[in-house]
DNA sequence: TTGTAAGCGTTATCAG
DNA sequence: CTGATAACGCTTACAA
């Protein structure tokens, strides 16, 4: 492990003119800077990292935060991410929960963006107080450094049902998978919005496990009931796909005798019959978006955050 | 931004003594200790890593860096050994391509598990130069600190495709993805093995593009093709689906008209009719023993690696 | 039990 | 153009 100190003594300069040509800095004559690089080159130097950040104080890595429950579906959105900032040579590294709350503590990372609900408040206030940047997707929080641009779920859903009501559909239920998931709270929370503004005042609230094995099955105990809704609006598309395929089990026709969306936009929904209609986040934008903002910040650039729709309504045959 | 010698100062002690105190040493007077304890969260201070990880040149941080192609299917890795390192007080950051590449190269991590081919065997060996242990799971490498253990998909072909000879089954079809993919090289390789071994010189190469899609197509083309396989392995569960779907459509029945199995036991594969046989690698399995080993390396302890089996073959309905 | 001081590998100021 | 040197925040002999 030679230092810049063996790089320096075996090219026979002072450490600090070998920093300079290390840096490639204009006040080092050529050759002494030629014969300094060789030198490196010689002795396989890297410089450490950890010391430039302890004297500079910034780590040039950025920390994309994201729990791991949301899976594949939150790849794009560091893939995005991750673009953006290495271009700006900014590293990027990711973590969720225990680890991604030290990192922040100790400020291993010069700026965040964070859709992990694990992360409490008091870490995201304490890493903003370093005078880090912090920009959330998971929650509202106010605060010098903190930006945050929650996804608005509910607003997605009732921009949907909106549309499904104005379509003609009268009679509907909603497919929720576990309760204490914040993110069913906010799509029922839409859906109740879309019929509340319509002054309608019944619905069917039917309780799933988020599995399309459950899906199935709540869809063939509905076969039996004598009030069917005309439309499902299942919390994700694992349900919406198996709602799907019990209905066709049972020979019920989608859309015409029930209608189905979902939500997530899920590889696998436009591939069977009927094809799902599905709500799809565009994860990709959202993360381009907070890596520009967040990079104007550090850079402290001016930055006019895009307000344009990060969503698609994805409409196929299921609805 | 309080400091080690803010909260020494404003507690009457020594910067050592504060040191001690924060770090927990049982060489200071217990009184002293709360006081230093009590100025610290009072003047909400919190060590610095940077400036710790100088002095002591380890950084208590492990990456694992995976290529995102892997997506989903590699979470349960990441978390798993995530999940072991935590429990011994070390970090976990992931990432990949790049950002990986830098982060080795200058030391950021103490040891490090990869799956990402897209980091150069140079990087590798630069890394296990530093004296830091590294765990491949992607490839085979010789080298002091240097632990491979890639996975063996030829062998767990071979293995399934062997059994399926047994089975009775007479003509064989590979279904390949991209071909430049080293997974579907490999996975072709065990195909042939087995094949070789049984002394069947002749078989169905069909070129895939690894998309549900795709398997559909194929299957249509190969409804009016005379002499048709009994059997398809699929390179991938989704190309199998596709296949599954196109044969449904078709009337063509599976297993018995022909029989299919595929590859990475997709959460969808048993939910479609039938259900889809595959081949499941246990990436928490492999997440555990990765960590593990690294562990014991870390902390120089003894550890007999595991020589059990990591992937699972899941028979279902298709073949 | 506490304090002094050296040093980790850099950068950057200042003087030469 | 080059070199001494202080400093970043911490840990850790060693001394008191």
């Amino acid at each position: 492990m030679s230092t810049i100190k063996d790089v320096a003594k075996k090219a026979g300069v002072s450490i600090s003119t070998a920093s300079y040509a290390l840096n490639n800095k204009d006040n080092v004559a050529p050759e002494t800077k030629a014969k300094i690089l060789a030198v490196a080159k010689e002795l396989n130097y890297t410089p450490n990292l950890v010391a430039k950040q302890l004297k500079t104080n910034e780590t040039k890595i950025i920390g994309v935060f994201v729990s791991h429950i949301s899976g594949f579906v939150v790849n794009q959105f560091v893939e995005k991410a991750k673009e953006i900032f290495e271009k700006e040579k900014f590293l990027v590294v990711s973590s969720n929960g225990q680890s991604a709350n030290q990192l922040l503590l100790n400020r291993y990372v010069d700026a965040a963006v964070i859709m992990d609900l694990s992360i409490p408040n008091e870490t995201i206030g304490q890493f903003a107080n370093y005078d880090s940047p912090i920009y959330l997707l998971d929650r509202q929080l106010m605060g010098t450094n903190i930006l945050a641009h929650p996804i608005q779920e509910a607003d997605i859903v009732e921009s949907l049902m909106t549309e499904m009501i104005n379509k003609g559909y009268q009679h509907f239920a909603f497919l929720g998978a576990k309760k204490e998931l914040l993110q069913n709270t906010m799509r029922y929370e839409g859906f109740l919005r879309a019929l509340n503004k319509h002054h309608i005042d019944e619905h069917l609230y039917l309780e799933g496990k988020g599995t399309i094995q459950s899906g199935y099955q709540i869809a063939l105990d509905l076969v039996s009931i004598k009030e069917r809704p005309d439309f499902i609006f299942s919390a994700n598309d694992y349900m919406a796909i198996g709602l799907i395929q019990g209905f066709n089990q049972k020979g019920i026709h989608i859309p015409n005798d029930i209608a189905i969306c979902g939500f997530d936009n899920y590889t696998f929904g436009s591939s069977i019959k009927p094809q799902l209609s599905s709500i799809g986040i565009d994860y990709g934008k959202l993360g381009l978006e907070a890596a520009k903002v967040l990079l104007s910040i550090v850079k402290k650039n001016e930055y006019k955050k895009a307000e344009s729709q990060d969503f698609i309504i994805y409409l196929r045959e299921s609805c």
